[in-house]
DNA sequence: TTGACATGCAGGTATTTACCTGCATATTTC
DNA sequence: GAAATATGCAGGTAAATACCTGCATGTCAA
């Protein structure tokens, strides 16, 4: 996993609402996506291109149509590299804080 | 939370970086971060703003240092919010991108 | 095969970003 | 109180980013 190329793809909020929006129906073509992104559709696809640069999205070619797959694998990586380490830790990082904010 | 500043404040290496520091040794001065990033004390003092302004990082005051800690929680609604609902749908979303790869 | 439709490609621009240098302020120490 | 230390603040620049317009290519259907 590139971690950058996915947490630069996610830091975007027209990513982040293609992502949802491919939850909501998987498989959606360019054509249909850019129906709801006020946006022109060249646009799109440049988001779209970064997400699957960062591997967040699959395509697949059907005639004179693009289909667009979301590929949850990397968001499950940056879970298991960013989210867990932190997690871990959580009750005792707050304890820090808490601490340190009641001065000492 | 604000989704938007947190994955841009997510979205650059030397922040994660810091987060990792922050994580080995919770509390550390803005000097002590410096001399592990190999840049310009200003520019490392803006990227710890950017977390602070994500709330990913909190500060005190302490005489002229200033002590930054972790704050976990934007993480954990980070993960609550984008990753689990791609999880609970995972094993699906997986299926219908290899059921396409395949042609049908 | 021609016209309609879906997407690709090539620039162009305004804004944001990530760095820098130089100087100012606040705190500790001798 | 003077020197050393830790951080704050104010620009300045080069590169990246997020848009756009205009035109080209490929595919389907009448």
């Amino acid at each position: 996993m590139d971690a950058d190329k996915v947490f630069k793809a996610l830091g975007d909020p027209t990513r982040r609402r293609l992502l949802d929006l491919l939850c909501e129906r998987n498989g959606q073509t360019l054509g249909q996506l850019c129906e709801k992104l006020d946006m022109a559709r060249q646009s799109a696809t440049q988001h779209l291109d970064i997400l699957e640069a960062a591997n967040l999205v699959s395509t697949v070619r059907r005639g004179r149509e693009k289909l667009h797959f979301i590929n949850p694998v990397p968001l499950h990586e940056v879970y298991e590299r960013w989210v867990r380490k932190f997690e871990r830790q959580r009750l005792s990082l707050l304890h820090d804080l808490k601490k340190e904010l009641e001065g000492e």
